[in-house]
DNA sequence: AAAATAGTGTCTATGAGACACTATAGT
DNA sequence: ACTATAGTGTCTCATAGACACTATTTT
């Protein structure tokens, strides 16, 4: 169990538990929480639907196999990504001991994985039954409403998932990763209540942003909308993540 | 890479990292952060100290190795455990890539790991070279104020304990963790300052322990100080963790 | 002009910090 | 009585929420 005093001890004599990583993308899209699901096959798993994942190679970084899942499974680059939690309950997968380093990743729901029909996946819809960072298994549905039934421990990471974002959000430059590069204080207002689940005070919201200081005006104005178009924002440069 | 169709796959086919858990266990005392460390008498890593750590057997749940852990290494049982980060950077131990799932744990210092003199270790003492949440490695030294060399990404990970129990200490109950069973809001006070690494305001401290709801009066009275003694408080009901 | 949302100014309620004061143990 | 710290009451200041009002675009 402990590491000994020889040279180079064959670590790979011992029985070991595998290491995999599973990827949480998340996008805000009209007023909803979504996430990338795909579909399992495996006879033991019944059809569930499950994160992309896979496993960490022998001297891969679990942030790069994280990124690679991401690129092959998403065909995702350059998003905003972090590490969540490490889930390894022997009885997690059915078919042996799988350990799970999670993340999640952030993205504009323009960018949102552009998979070829031939791909089977969905964009579920997360319904998040707890309030504020109470915690708890999420349930996703699919784009018609219908339940899907998720893999292994998947709805409870998605929950961490959840109170992770709610707990980061208002100290952390999260928010901005689910919009685009320029963006309103109204756009920031909605990504923020989704995530949070509650509706926020517009007032203290705009001057709590703006005396953030990590976002700075563009001057330039949004278009093509049927009212009085507000001023667009970026993040500001000291506040890159 | 990714799981296939066959009824039971063989995992084991594959090359994989091994899994290890390391602990930080830590307490308050005497105005000072401290941790233990154990003595890492490989050639490799030049007689550095490490955190007490292990590897994940097969069919182990990795909080169960971590309680392991501490049990095998620092006689304890029963203490606040909580799971901190994955490391899994190829690089960061010279004989081969080992994941660690590292842990935090709090105790009471008259608690803390009570390991015969014929065990090697040390109670070190954290010194803090950032302010706030900034983050970054930290300094460990032993009882004679000597820095000791940390084996691994072990500054680093003890960095990140201290930066998550700044974050934590205001709205979980953490600071309890760091005390016996009854103790003084002074005594609860001192413990957050030393966490914290800056002085808190008297008044307001009160004010928010007392009306967090997490802590109850007990009606006992400290003894045998040279002064009024301070009501002793325990962690309420409802607040457990 | 009407509709709809952007954006501003001001009042109020709440909570933290500051400070002064009283209370009570041991010596 | 003296010392040191516990604990309380009150004032001030900063910030969030509420609300009223003005501004500016498209139709």
């Amino acid at each position: 169990m402990s590491p000994h005093s020889t040279r180079k001890p064959d670590f790979s004599a011992y029985p070991r538990p595998s290491v995999a990583v599973d990827v949480a993308l998340l996008t805000v899209h009209e007023g909803q929480l979504r996430v990338l699901l795909l579909p399992r096959e495996e006879p033991d798993l019944g059809g569930a639907w499950a994160l992309p994942g896979g496993f960490v190679r022998l001297d891969e970084d679990p942030d790069d196999a994280a990124r690679r899942v991401l690129a092959a499974k998403a065909g995702l680059e350059g998003v905003f990504l972090e590490q969540l939690y490490t889930f390894g309950s022997p009885e997690r997968d059915p078919r042996g001991h799988v350990i799970s380093i999670t993340y999640y990743a952030l993205v504009d729901h323009r960018r949102f994985a552009r998979l070829s029909p031939a791909v089977r996946h969905v964009v579920a819809t997360l319904e998040v039954p707890w309030e504020g960072e109470a915690g708890g298994p999420v349930i996703a549905r699919d784009p018609e409403g219908r339940v899907l039934s998720l893999a292994f421990d998947h709805a409870a990471i998605l929950g961490m998932v959840v109170k992770r974002l709610r707990g980061k959000l208002d100290y952390a430059a999260l928010g901005f990763q689910l919009l685009p590069r320029r963006f309103t204080l109204r756009e920031l207002q909605t990504v923020h209540e989704v995530v949070l689940g509650r509706e926020l005070n517009k007032d203290s919201f705009r001057r709590r942003m703006l005396a953030s200081g990590l976002i700075e005006p563009t001057g330039e104005l949004e278009r093509d909308v049927l009212h009085r178009p507000a001023e667009l924002y970026r993040i500001s440069r000291q506040s890159a993540v």
